[in-house]
DNA sequence: CTTGTCGGATTGTTCAACAACTCCCTAGGT
DNA sequence: ACCTAGGGAGTTGTTGAACAATCCGACAAG
């Protein structure tokens, strides 16, 4: 075969694929969105319009709402009866809820961990390698982000996908709560270190240690999250 | 009155009914769907025709279609692409998945459970308490049904919300396994007397032996159904 | 036996229309 | 001034039909 059909060949792959990309419209209409909401673009509270995005990104109102549906479920947008959907305004009791979630599943995972090699826990010290290196940038929202993927590959060790699915839900949310916070560098800076000392808990083996020590780390984040909520900037008059 | 305002009348009234509960058309056909699929009416593998559905249920494609998504996403159905939906047939894989996903947030929940009084225990001795009476009159199923009432309520313990509501979809996926063999009674009978001890160290406060017992009984109960499900008699030639 | 192709059947997506509901605004009573 | 009822206006809920894209089995050719 010459280059040229082996190019051929390779932009008919991928046109296919990117057609074909594990579903359709719908799901690319819900990343598109996703990513909006996650990076805050859409304030929580905002009403997405099935009119006006039907407008903008050209796709059936159908195939629109099944996008929310998927989003919906992922907690990233709540769907009122004959009202629409929004961006979830997530209050103190969610919060709560989401910490009570996370400690569970978290400290679940650590504990019954048993023999966690160096292969295994890669993800995590490169999670936490990320995190050391935005913070001497000064990025504190990369920080945030590196943490965050710290605490998946955590779950992660419990291999289980079903469970994997649960954790990126509920970090989604928790992003939602993050976002509202003017200065994220007191939430997420003393976290790089706790999050190191953990791998080193995780790689020596002392895995009950570790298990105490997430919840206590995770009862601190919580009480400062609320704090930090309580007081928070969002006033809507 | 003549015939056209009565058939108007009619057709209100046939709508008022259907909708007057605060919920969708799409979701009162989900539930439809789930409780048939829970039950065990339509076998694993069976494809949901969405021209046979739309006749028998009187709703369009679109609302057939959303309900479809839901159950897809609480993983009672599976969907694939330009082939229609199906009632998942889950292997071996899954299981390990799903006792994992148990072990770790079940596990989770009980040892760090400081201070269930009698009142938030309550649940959990009714469940028992059924499934030692159901177990009496020789209902297996029942039983079943009771030993999954008690362990959402060991997972509501943990008071969260979304904590309760992944359970409740990891179990239904279970449910999906546990039809498939074909006598019930081994699978539930033993785990009767094993949920009245656990509840018994919850109530004397000793959570720790509590999740070290209940992780040896997760063990337990998925490596039997293993077995069960290696040599289940569902061969499809 | 493998490979390629055709046609029927089913799903993916769009569109337009109407019914039902929420929200806001106004009118009227106290 | 306050509350309540009711009437639009605008949005969502649901339907049915239509067309395009895709899968599946069957049949023919090598």
């Amino acid at each position: 075969m010459t280059d040229a059909a082996d190019s051929g060949w390779l932009r008919t792959v991928a046109h296919e694929v990117r057609s074909f990309d594990r579903s359709s419209t719908a799901e690319r209409v819900a990343e598109l969105l996703r990513a909006r909401v996650i990076e805050g673009d859409l304030p929580p509270g905002t009403r997405l319009s099935e009119e006006q995005l039907v407008e903008v990104l050209h796709v059936s109102r159908n195939t629109l709402r099944e996008a929310f549906r998927l989003l919906t479920h992922e907690g990233l947008l709540v769907h009122r009866l004959h009202r629409g959907v929004f961006v979830p305004e997530l209050d103190e009791d969610d919060l709560v809820d989401l910490y009570r979630a996370r400690r569970a599943i978290e400290c679940g995972v650590v504990a019954r961990l048993e023999g966690a090699d160096a292969v295994r826990l890669r993800p995590l010290h490169d999670a936490v390698a990320a995190a050391e290196d935005a913070a001497r940038r000064g990025d504190w929202p990369a920080v945030g982000t590196a943490n965050m993927r710290f605490h998946l590959a955590l779950v992660a060790l419990g291999r289980s996908r079903r469970l994997d699915e649960t954790a990126a839900r509920l970090f989604a949310e928790l992003r939602l709560l993050f976002q509202t916070v003017a200065d994220p560098r007191p939430l997420h800076e003393p976290y790089v270190q706790r999050n190191r000392a953990l791998l080193d808990l995780l790689a020596a083996g002392e895995t009950a240690r570790a298990a105490e020590q997430l919840d206590a780390y995770l009862h601190d984040s919580e009480s400062q999250l609320r704090t930090v909520h309580r007081d928070s900037p969002r006033r809507v008059p």
